[in-house]
DNA sequence: TGCCATAGTATCCAAAAAGATACCATAAGG
DNA sequence: CCTTATGGTATCTTTTTGGATACTATGGCA
């Protein structure tokens, strides 16, 4: 049966529209604070980094380190095991760059999407 | 840039909630027609699966046969470019089976997600 | 004394996705 | 005639997501 389909648990780590973007910038530089990732993403409102912060740190992909400072610094970073999901991560990167190719071929580059 | 970023693309085309369970059954079948999905996926609704449906032979992932009879006949089924998909799902899969182990670990057996 | 910065919460609201339900055309079979 | 089967559409409602805005605590600095 489709219970064993297993595609879904992958896929809920990434949905939510800004978790990419977010592992993107981790994975970049390593390591990252609060604001320098509302920075580095101006349209995220602190809502929803916080919220997609925890998310993906429930799952174990990023950790979040607090420093007992005033104002608060909290850097976040990729945990070891989130590190296992950056094949995964480039596989669908690469994927998604051909297909955009292969639409383009298929309705032409007037109708991208 | 977060721009160059199309791990989205990929993720596009699988979220929807359905789209991975109908992929799943067309994968095992071959050949599908749209009473046969309803019946193995037994809680969608004719929208959603038409829906789910049009979106994916919109990226050319499966295509749909019509026969000129009455009652209507139309058979899904994955197309050649549809097939290089599969790798990425199988990852997907394996991926997500794992994470299921390892928040076990984490969390305990008792709160699966 | 007042202002700034950080890393958040809390509330409320709008938009998007999904679900429920009803309807349609048509031919075969009884 | 009436019913059944197929592969949908059309409409309306509910649920889920995401966004806007305001607020907070605290120490340093002028």
């Amino acid at each position: 049966m489709a219970g064993d389909c297993k595609v879904e648990t992958a896929l809920d780590i990434l949905v939510g529209k800004w978790k990419p973007v977010i592992l993107y910038h981790i994975l970049g530089k390593g390591t990252l604070r609060f604001s320098e990732l509302q920075r580095l993403i101006p349209d995220i409102t602190k809502k929803m980094l916080t919220s997609q912060l925890r998310e993906l740190e429930y799952h174990d992909i990023i950790n979040r380190k607090i420093y007992a400072q005033i104002p608060p610094k909290v850097e976040y970073s990729l945990t070891e095991y989130g590190k296992g999901l950056m094949p995964l991560l480039e596989s669908m990167h690469h994927w998604g760059l051909a297909h955009i190719k292969h639409l383009n071929e298929i309705y032409g580059e007037e109708r991208a999407k």
